[in-house]
DNA sequence: TCTGGGGTCCTAGGACCC
DNA sequence: TCTGGGGTCCTAGGACCC
């Protein structure tokens, strides 16, 4: 739950397998559970990496075919899981707490509740109840501030929440919390987003392993985010106009002196050329840190991201700057090589940079590397 | 000593336009 | 001495999500 593992008393990290983030693993797990529930109903939004929304309209016995989804998703995946059905997103979303609730935590939920909650088939008598064992903070929409704020007003439970006055909750809270509300009270506001946006920002940051006190490793570090973002970008056939550089010091050591610096700019034009981002960056990072003090995380991210084709073209000149082919052969070569096979030489090359990450407890990459299959030996 | 890495939307206020 | 009424765009900050 995001605790920090030092919290975490000797006695009880003694009895706990300890893993370090590893993004990799849990991507491909989702998009193998993705590819489960694509095949198994038409209308899919992948919400995060752990959570779909189906478009469950229309098919005759829904409970049926969430419990054989709930089953086929473990035995084919290996992933427990909880489906939770509501009219609107939001008693979808509460459905889903429910279902995992009254699994984990016997008593919170009737049992019948475990693994699969179907609100949608409840009598509204029975839905108030549910609705009332739900404290107000567990709600889709409502985090700390919002539920200490709620509740300063008498507001503890998602039935509150929903009984609440229409006028009052849009002035104190505004418009996404009216919206909220009326999704509690069965009205669809959100619809199902099956085909995913295109990005309006791409972010690459990193917390380094140790302070760093060498500012050209933070700069090294700096334009290998900026390569890496790029990467995404290139995935996602967008191109960006802007960058722009954070650093930032320990701001959990209390003596230290602290610095935040960010800075931005305009690319030479929109681009997802490595070379013209990591030249940029490289000109932005220079006299951006300040002497003697050490420094403990940093990123890049690109904004103004386009599709090529939706760009105002020059008059005599192309769209985009860069070089779109070398682009494509670099990526080529890193798929098939490895990532980091070929790149730019102010990325610093050290197979261990020493801006890099903490990650001594990491997992294989059990489904994704033929190199950390495990080994059976006879 | 150790403390993540990504995203989105909404609102208010200021600059600027006619 | 009098000094409108309507817009848009941009930015910063605050809330939320996983």
């Amino acid at each position: 739950m995001g605790q920090p593992i030092h919290q975490v008393p000797a006695a009880i990290r003694r009895q706990l397998v300890i893993r370090s983030a590893n993004f990799t693993l849990y991507g491909d797990l989702s998009a193998r559970i993705n590819t489960i529930l694509r095949a198994a109903v038409p209308r899919v939004e992948s919400y995060s990496i752990d959570e779909c929304f189906l478009d469950l309209d229309g098919i005759r016995d829904r409970e049926a075919l969430v419990w054989e989804l709930r089953a086929r998703v473990e035995r084919w995946t290996g992933i427990p899981n909880g489906i939770g059905i509501g009219s609107t997103k939001t008693l979808a979303k509460l459905a889903n707490h429910v279902a995992k609730s009254a699994q984990r935590k016997p008593g919170s939920y009737p049992d019948a509740y475990a693994g699969v909650a179907d609100l949608a088939s409840l009598s509204p008598a029975v839905l108030v109840d549910v609705l009332a064992a739900t404290p107000v903070g567990e709600v889709w929409g409502v985090g700390r501030r919002w539920s200490d704020k709620l509740q300063a007003q008498g507001i503890h439970t998602a039935l509150q929440l929903r009984d609440a006055p229409r006028g009052q909750v849009l002035q104190d809270f505004g418009v996404t919390l009216a919206r909220t509300q009326r999704e509690l009270a069965g009205l669809a506001c959100m619809g199902l987003e099956d085909v995913e946006p295109d990005r309006q920002q791409i972010m690459v940051s990193r917390s380094f392993g140790a302070r760093v006190y060498d500012h050209d490793a933070v700069r090294e570090a700096l334009v290998s985010f900026a390569v890496r973002a790029c990467e995404k970008l290139r995935q996602r056939n967008l191109v960006a106009s802007a960058v722009g550089i954070f650093a930032s010091t320990d701001a959990f050591d209390r003596e230290a002196i602290q610095h935040h610096p960010q800075r931005a700019a305009n690319l030479p034009g929109a681009t997802s050329d490595s070379r013209l981002v990591a030249a940029t960056v490289a000109q932005l990072s220079r006299r951006f840190l300040k002497q003697g003090l050490a420094y403990k995380k940093a990123g890049v991210w690109l904004m103004d991201l386009a599709r090529p084709v939706d760009l105002q073209p020059e008059l005599f000149g192309p769209a985009t700057a860069g070089n779109e082919r070398l682009m494509e052969v670099v990526d080529a070569i890193n798929r098939r090589h490895g990532r980091g096979a070929i790149g730019l030489g102010a990325t610093g090359w050290q197979s261990t940079p020493h801006w890099g990450m903490r990650q001594e407890h990491l997992s294989p990459r059990f489904t994704t590397a033929f190199s950390d299959l495990p080994v059976a030996y006879c």
